[in-house]
DNA sequence: TTTTATTATCGTAATATTGCAATATTACGA
DNA sequence: TCGTAATATTGCAATATTACGATAATAAAA
């Protein structure tokens, strides 16, 4: 029993934990940081960076691709990746909606 | 290789991951959303709610106190949660200043 | 077309996570 | 003290996640 029973929830709920959970790695919270610092850079960069391998660093930058928290265009062999802004704002917001929701709750 | 190496990311970093990781399940989501509704509530409650066993969802409860997220005391024989608003709030400050950051590195 | 560079994928081992049943532990009340 | 209720812990099986090396796939340049 390894898997989470994710149809037991509602849409909200799996939702929140599946965004929490590209942020549930650090190495993946750090990839983020750098690429925004740089505004755009390629995988060989972040492994130099962060001190994973390079096949793990493609690993997790295929977990946050999957979020849609990236966008990558070929820059000669390699891909120059950067922010997707719009796609953080809304992870934030359905973030701060759930925090506030679940904290208004409790204050009335 | 299952565990993650934690030595090599900064304090900010793995603190980041650590709170995601505590949202990174739903049942936990929708634990704490079940929590805030009632204002306070026993294990029992939560099992009803949210349809797991009762020995998983003090699993995920365990999680949760970990994390600060929670204030218990015994009433009778029960122990009655309710959320520690102070302690969401501050990961709630936490990640907002994370992901703040994050985009305005980005907009330079 | 071949070579080189870059990144993704695969396979593997180790570890973590999830859910449940069984049981231990704890908190009362009788 | 015993009985009951409530919750935590343990053990287990199944699955997911992590890191790495090897290699496949992709993108140029020669």
């Amino acid at each position: 029993m390894g898997a989470s029973k994710l149809d037991i929830y509602n849409e909200e709920t799996n939702t929140i934990a599946a965004i929490a959970k590209v942020f549930a790695h650090p190495a993946r919270v750090a990839i983020l940081q750098f690429i925004s610092k740089q505004d755009a850079c390629i995988c060989n960069d972040i492994v130099d960076e962060i001190g994973l391998s390079q096949s793990t660093i493609s690993q997790h930058l295929k977990v946050i691709n999957d979020a849609g928290l990236l966008k990558g265009d070929f820059k000669g062999k390699s891909i120059c990746y950067c922010l997707n802004v719009d796609r953080f704002k809304t992870f934030q917001n359905l973030f701060n909606s759930y925090f506030n929701t679940t904290q208004n709750n409790c204050c009335t």
